[in-house]
This record gives structure tokens, sequence and C-alpha cells, in this order.
DNA sequence: GATTAGGGTTTG
């Protein structure tokens, strides 16, 4: 028997290896040497394949891997097979495996081939050219899908206790061999991972004869692997470090947020969906229907896809029941094919599922708002769908929370029951209002007090005939309020002279910017111990120049997201894209003495999206060397800054008017908020669709048109009565204070 | 044998 197989065993060989046989390492190799009684040991990293020769001899090729540990570098020789020594070691060695080898020389050569032993190479010790194996705790996935070439992609991204990061591009024609992964913080197991380096950072490859392994990543769940290979290698060496990732990646990877339930979202956002499929229908070439539910109720009903009964799959009698619960989703483009092949009832994962709520509706429907989903096209985000599997954990915990749900409880009416499934009518007013939602608007205020719940609550009747100042408490409903068009309820505030000002337009604020640009940077003022200065010329544009100048910490340079920079000259599209990526710009002037900020019309400071104005008025501006008082805290925050150069910030508020109605009477009450009410920050909704979607939505709930003023939630609000003298009369005013929106409204 | 994609900019 040429070849001898080993079974080695958490590595110890079963068979004890003869003890006459010494080892010697690759580079003491020599031509022409007798290495009778010698072996080397490596992993195999290439095979090629089997062939024959000329004169018929069967021929063998392998390249083998010196172990790491020994040599930092890598070594590699090729080994040659003759024979039926050929024959029998392609049947025996695999990639991967770890081989002694008995040398050559003899008359009967012995191959002994141990069981794959496998190294694992931590990720922050990976070596560009190597093929490695890798563990590692998944931090962003793609879940597979069809590539434009030949193959299956899947991209990964995986983490180790080493905290690198390794971005993984998996291909393979063959679908099942691609991880199989659910979600975020689930452990993989690579082997055959080429790393290889794109844009100055290494990157894990698949490479001939990659396999993976993939463990939920859930505490205390079974350490199973899920792999659609028939032969791995798991031993108790496997388990442990499977255990130890998983209580890493715990601590170390946020996966909140992408897991929501239905009755969880908020308007506008994209999140991860586990469901169970309902109903599904193709709706036209570039997009089909999913109906599907999670057994909680979305805040607002789920919008109803028009589609042809034909095509409709699914139990129309189970589609009625559980009509309050489901959910419409689009499915778009690429994913549309996989979306046709899914079966009804099976449980999904839906990637990066997006929601918006719509509340303009097509003529001839109520003007309800209700929650539209769609999963688009493309594989951004991980945007995609995947079929669990029954004993997923997922799933379990899913399946018996949709076996506990009472489905009588979501039934619009006895009557509803006899309602024939009817698809053509896309919305009907009963949907809006279940029992609970009614009974919420009766009993529950829509608001909550923050304070002074001591007091009792006062009649707008008593209110109105009463001298100011007072407090009260109030028990009322929102007629109407001003303005209808919620933007436009956005002002700053002075808190030192009081005074209010509407937030200046963009196009202003442009032609303020403009102006600046014209002015001539001036060199001196470039790169002082507080900054170090580049002058950037833009191109096609007359050549305009442009100063970033960087704010140090102590002298040295701190990494982009912490740095404070000044512009000058600065479109603001330029300032706008800066903003994204620094701590914050400060758009700024070159003066006599020493750089200062522009016209206090355009915002003394930009932090993402935040825009921060000072007060014209209240401010006595300093010059920018006076940043230099925060440099050792790096305190970049707007009120430092403000005060570091002098400025009263202004604050944005939200200014508002309610008339309230309790029945005995009408009262007009102002909010000034700066977030407290709607727990929405005044100074970021004006560049936020998803705040301004949101503060539709509550105004919706609080004030719903269409409806009798009786069915409207009422509010328990505090307002304070106050003298405003003019210079004819004296007249009171109200104002709401320490009352917010009711949790689950927002 | 190379290609595929290479997160971060989602939007019907």
């Amino acid at each position: 028997m040429p070849v001898h197989l080993v079974k080695e065993v958490n590595g110890v060989p079963e068979v004890q290896l003869p003890s006459c046989l010494e080892e010697v390492d690759f580079r003491t190799l020599q031509l022409g040497c007798d290495y009778t009684n010698k072996f080397i040991q490596g992993t195999v990293s290439l095979i090629y394949s089997l062939t024959q020769l000329g004169d018929g001899t069967t021929f063998l090729k392998i390249l083998m891997q010196e172990r790491e540990k020994f040599h930092p570098e890598i070594s590699t020789i090729h080994i040659l097979f003759f024979g039926d020594l050929a024959e029998q070691c392609a049947k025996i060695v695999r990639q991967g495996v770890y081989v002694k080898y008995n040398t050559v020389n003899s008359e009967e050569p012995v191959c002994l081939s141990v069981t794959p032993k496998y190294t694992y190479t931590p990720l922050n010790q990976l070596k560009h050219g190597s093929i490695v194996n890798v563990y590692g705790a998944v931090k962003f996935f793609k879940p597979p899908y069809q590539s434009r070439g030949t193959d299956y992609c899947s991209v990964v991204i995986i983490m180790d206790q080493s905290n690198a990061k390794l971005t993984c591009m998996l291909f393979s024609v063959n679908l099942d061999t691609l991880p199989v992964i659910y979600k975020i913080g689930d452990i993989v197991r690579f082997h055959r991972l080429k790393i290889q380096q794109y844009k100055n950072e290494i990157q894990g490859v698949t490479t001939v004869g990659f396999s993976s392994l993939t463990f939920e990543g859930t505490l205390g769940t079974p350490v199973i692997p899920r792999t659609s290979s028939k032969i791995y290698t798991f031993t108790t060496d496997d388990q442990k470090t499977v255990e130890a990732l998983r209580i890493w990646a715990a601590n170390h990877i946020s996966s909140s947020g992408t897991l929501i339930k239905l009755s969880d979202i908020k308007a506008m956002q994209y999140f991860d969906l586990t469901c169970q499929l309902v109903g599904k229908a193709e709706v036209d070439g570039s997009s089909v229907l999913l109906k599907v539910w999670d057994g909680t109720k979305p805040p607002f009903p789920s919008w109803k896809v028009l589609f042809e009964d034909s095509s409709f799959e699914g139990d129309a009698g189970r589609v009625t029941q559980l009509q309050n619960l489901t959910i419409d989703i689009l499915v778009y483009d690429n994913h549309v094919a996989f979306a046709k092949s899914l079966k009804v009832g099976s449980f999904l994962r839906i990637y990066s599922l997006h929601t918006k709520i719509q509340t303009v509706t097509p003529k001839k429907q109520p003007n309800i708002p209700h929650l539209e989903f769609h999963l688009h096209g493309g594989t951004c985000y991980g945007r995609g769908i995947k079929v669990l599997p029954e004993n997923n954990c997922d799933v379990e915990e899913l399946k018996r929370f949709l076996d506990s749900v009472d489905l009588d409880e979501y039934q619009l009416s006895k009557n509803i029951c006899d309602l024939e499934f009817d698809r053509s009518n896309s919305f009907s007013p009963q949907d809006f209002v279940s029992p609970c939602d009614l009974e919420r608007c009766q009993q529950l205020s829509a608001t909550v007090l923050t304070d002074h719940q001591y007091l009792e609550t006062t009649p707008l009747s008593a209110i109105l005939k009463r001298e100011a100042p007072q407090q009260y408490r109030i028990r009322a409903k929102l007629r109407n309020y001003e303005p209808q068009k919620l933007y436009q309820s956005v002002k700053l505030h002075c808190p030192q002279c009081h005074s209010l000002q509407e937030v200046p337009h963009e196009n202003d604020t442009e032609l303020v910017l403009q102006e600046f640009a014209t002015e001539h940077p001036d060199p001196k003022l470039q790169n002082t111990s507080l900054y170090n200065s580049e002058v950037w010329t833009t191109q096609n544009q007359q050549e305009r120049k442009i100063v970033i100048h960087f704010v140090k910490n102590d002298g040295i340079l701190q990494a982009v997201e912490d740095t404070l920079i000044l512009i000058e000259g600065g479109k603001l599209s330029e300032i706008y894209q800066l903003s994204k990526k620094f701590k914050g710009v400060i758009p700024v002037k070159s003066s006599q003495e020493d750089l200062i900020v522009l016209d206090l019309t355009v915002p003394f400071l930009i932090q993402g999206k935040t825009w921060h104005y000072g007060c014209k008025q209240c401010s006595k501006l300093k010059t920018m060397q006076n940043l230099s008082s925060l440099v050792k805290e790096a305190s970049w925050t707007p009120t430092c800054i403000a005060q570091a150069l002098g400025i009263v910030p202004l604050q944005y508020v939200f200014v508002m008017t309610f008339i309230l109605d309790d029945g005995t009477g009408t009262l007009k009450v102002y909010l000034m908020d700066h977030e407290n009410f709607f727990q929405i920050p005044a100074s970021e909704i004006l560049n936020s669709d998803d705040l301004q979607k949101n503060m539709e939505m509550i105004m919706y709930m609080l004030c719903p048109p269409g409806k009798k003023i009786g069915e409207y939630p009422w509010l328990e609000c505090f307002i304070k009565s106050y003298n405003i003298r003019n210079e004819v009369e004296q007249e009171i005013c109200y104002r709401i204070f320490d009352t917010v929106i009711a949790e689950d409204l927002i």
C-alpha cells in the first residue's frame, strides 16, 4: 500500500507515526539529498487535476504550504506524485488538508494524510496573497443574488475579537456553497479564502475549494452549522471559537434597529422584517405583491395594491381574516423572480424593506394616512429576501406568537366577516377605525403632562373669564391649527432678546455665500498654530479658489469625523457635502487680522444636517483665533463655538397656534417648542423628509380631517396665561408648556 | 479562465 491514511483527532494521530521518522522543514530541503525516514508537513493549497504523462504514467501535482507558525513568510513547494501513488493521493488529498508526507527516494513511499487540521488567522493578521481560513461575526451581508457574471454573489463583512473588519466577496455558480446567513451577528467560518488587495484595503475572495459554515449568533442557541457540505470538520475547538465569537459579537456588533415588528415601524424607514407569507400576486412585469404578517398591527393601515384576481395565489379566506394585520409589499426588479418562487405559508426575512407614510391618497379615496411598503430593486444595504427554515429560532418564536394572536380582537366588526373578499375596493373608511383605536381616542389623552399633575382640570369657559397670569390644566380637542404647512411653523428664536425670525431660505444663503466667494483669501492667515490650510482651485469655474482650514487639536490634526473646518469661498452645495464628512463647518472670510465669520444671515456653523444661526442684534463677533480656547477639550459643540466667537445662537422652535375646544368654549393657544412637545427637534426637521412626515402624522392624529370633532382625541395640556400690551389695548394670550405628545403616537 | 462586486449614495 503506497498510501496510508491516518486519522487525526484534535492534533493526535490515531495511528502512531513510526518513531524513526524525523520532521524537516521546507527550507532545509536540498537537491540530491536522501530524505529517507524524513517527513514534511504542511497544508495543501492547490491540487492540479490528475493527468497522464506521455508514457501513460498517472501524474498528480499539488502545492503544499508550510505551517505559518514556524515561518512568518509563506513558503510553498510543489510535490509530484506518479503512478499508483498519484491515483491514491488524488482520492485522499483535498485542498486545505493538512498533510504529513514521507519524502521521496523510497521504493514504497508513504503518504500520510491526516484529517484536516485547520488553522484560523485572526482578521488583523491577514496577508495579501495568502489563502486562509477565518472565523468571524457578520457585521453586514448581502443575501446571495445573481451577479451579472456567471455566479451568485454574496458580500459579507465579518469582524472578530481583533476588531479588524474584512470585506469578503463570495462567488459561486452553486447557491448552496455560499454561506447561509440570516442576520447580522451570525458567526461564519470560511475555508480557503483568498486574501487580496483592493483600493488599499485587503478583502477576502472565494477561491477553488472555498467552503463555509454559518452558525446562529444568538447566545445560548445550539451550535449547529448551516452548510450544504456533507463532509466538514467540526471539533471542540470550533465549538469554543463559535461560542467566544458569539459573546464578543453580542457586545460589539449592533443589530438593533434592523429587526422590527410591524407595530413598531415609524413612518419612512428601512428595516428587516421577519414574517409569514399569506398571499402573493403578480402586479406587472417589474413588480410582485407579497401579502405578509407578523402578528402585530402596524400603526397605520397598509396600502392595498391592486392586482388581477387571476394572478393571486393564497387563501382568500385567510387574507380576509388577517386583513388588518397583513401588509402589502411591492417587490421590484431583480427581486421579482425570487418573490415569484416563494411558497405561501413560508417564513421570510425581507431585508431593507422600505416603509413610507402617505397622507395624500388618490381621488375618491378618503384622505387617511396609510403605509406603503417597498422592496426596491438592487442590492444596496443588503436588500433582498430570504426564506427562513422552520427550525430557525426566530421562526419558532414567530410561530408561537402568531398562534397566540387573538384574531377576533382585530376584526373590525362581526359584519366584516360576512363581507366579500373585495380587492377592487382599495380603501374603505372602516379600515382605519378599529375598536381599539376608537377606544383610545375616547378614553386616553393624545398628550402627556410632564409635571404639575396635582392641578385640577379647568373648563375653557372658566379660563376665559379670568385675569392673567395664571396656570391651568385643561382637557380639550384640537379644532384647528396654524400654519397648516408645517414647515412654515419653524422659526428662529433668540433666547436673549426674544426676537423671532424666519429661517433664511437656501437661495438667500447661496447669494450671500456667492458674494463672499469673490473676496480674496489672505495667504497670511493660512497655516497658523490653530489650523492647517489648503487651497483648492475648482475646475471650469473661472478657477474659483476655496480655502479649507483644518482646525488642529493641540497642534495635531484629528480624524476627519472629529475635525472642525473653516471654509473660505465655498458654495452651499460644497459646504453641505463637507458637513457630512467633518465634525463641523464654519464659513469664514479673511479680514485684516484674522479669519472672521461671514454675515450672520448665513449659518455660523453647519453640523450634519443642522444649520446654526446667530442673533444679529445680540452677538458681539470675535475672530477665529478665539477658537483656540476650545482646542484642548476639542469641544466643538454649537454652544461652545458660539460662545468662543461671541455669538448668541438662535434656537429653532416650532411656533403654532392651536384652537382648542372642550365643549364649554374655544381658546387660541400658542405652542412654542424646541423639541419637547413633538419629540422632534425643530433644528432638524427642515432637512429631513422623515421628520416632516412624522410630524404630519402626529398632526393628523390630533386633528383628523374628515372626521367629526367627537372622534378627535382628547389633549391634556398645561397652559399659562400672560398679558400682552400693545399701543391700543391689553390682550391675554395663552401658551402650552410641560406637555408632550404621547409616546405611542410618535 | 476571467467575470461577477468591491456596503455606506435605498425611495416606483
